[in-house]
DNA sequence: ATTATCTATAGATCTATAGATAATGC
DNA sequence: ATTATCTATAGATCTATAGATAATGC
């Protein structure tokens, strides 16, 4: 009467092939961000979605269409929601606090799926370019974008600092002290960024 | 015309284990620069080097023994040879200036290779000790290992963004501009790093 | 004779597809 | 009957090894 393991994963869900696609995208987010684009199999996903491999691939295609789905699905939301002045201290705290519920991994895909082929390589300049466009616009300095491009890069190079290598003490350093840090030095660069850092609210600077 | 090609090839180069040992190294070095880890693979890396594939493991062991070997041989000396208020400048003018010859790539390597194997990721690890720890001296506060920590990651996100994934402008930006607003927004949180970044006679130790 | 080099192949992945099976809705 | 799901496998890599071949030094 007992079910095989794989019938079993797969048969808390009732047949659902929308259901079943959304639960492969989910998982595809959680391993493609815990394991980049190339160490994330498409047979790992399917297992942690309960779903049987093939339907992966009757539902999106390919694993590179997969994946595209995945970015276009994240990030977007952080980009539209916030204000450009706040957009890089929230991004910055939304790296230094690993993952929470439904938190947004497109950056955090992006750097561990850095190497992969070069489809991958754009997909990532693509999301690159829209969170660039927007610090750009914090400077009124005519080297703006490239700023911004600055700005951006800090941000990823302590995610990957912090969250990929997990280099001591950045990654289990105090966000609050971080942010503080991060945001102190670039005010200097982009004349417009709020400073501040604090997260309850008391003022900023560079203590010391 | 008389010989196949792959013996061609290998016949430009006299019997020699010492050499093709050497030669090997050599192409691992560039190619692991290239494509990173996983990318890179024995047979392009033999072919480069003009040897037999199967001579790689004889001489190396494996794969990643010789990445191992790649990684021990570089960037070291970078360290060495730098003196610790230097080597911020040093190293981002080196990301800077994408490889002339024999420059270090070793920081290139590491970003290229994220998201390979944890063995890997602990390799590169081991790297960023280092400089951080130079870094570190930078700093009199008692926060100078996360400060250490977050002026490397600037330069890993650069390098990253620059070279790897090559947004715009900064990829194409001028070296002594980035270098200016790096390390002016830089000074504030390393009260040891010279302020600067022109291009003034002796700078950096990148001779033309 | 020694040993640097080459050939051939094992063995382990991984993506992707074709076709079979079985749970649903009518 | 429709179609979500599963089985089985093709086909393309890639690392690594065993054993054959041939260029050197004595």
């Amino acid at each position: 009467m007992a079910e095989s393991p794989q019938r079993g994963a797969a048969s808390t869900h009732r047949r659902d092939a929308q259901g079943t696609r959304l639960r492969l995208l989910d998982a595809a987010s959680e391993l493609f961000a815990e394991r980049g684009y190339e160490r994330a199999t498409v047979r790992d996903i399917a297992a942690r979605a309960g779903a049987n491999q093939a339907l992966l691939f009757r539902y999106f295609g390919s694993k590179k269409a997969l994946f595209g789905e995945v970015m276009a699905r994240g990030g977007q939301e952080q980009l539209r929601t916030t204000p450009a002045e706040r957009l890089f201290e929230v991004a910055l705290r939304g790296m230094l606090a690993d993952g929470g519920e439904g938190a947004d991994r497109s950056l955090e895909v992006c750097l561990r799926s850095i190497g992969g082929s070069d489809e991958i390589a754009d997909a990532l300049r693509g999301l690159g370019e829209e969170y660039a466009a927007v610090l750009a616009t914090l400077s009124e300095s005519d080297t703006g974008s490239l700023r911004g491009d600055l700005a951006l890069s800090w941000l990823l190079g302590i995610g990957l600092m912090r969250v990929v290598v997990g280099k001591e003490p950045l990654a289990s350093a105090d966000p609050d002290t971080v942010c503080r840090l991060v945001v102190g030095a670039l005010g200097g660069m982009l004349e417009s960024l709020p400073q501040g850092g604090k997260a309850d609210g008391e003022s900023g600077g560079i203590p010391e």
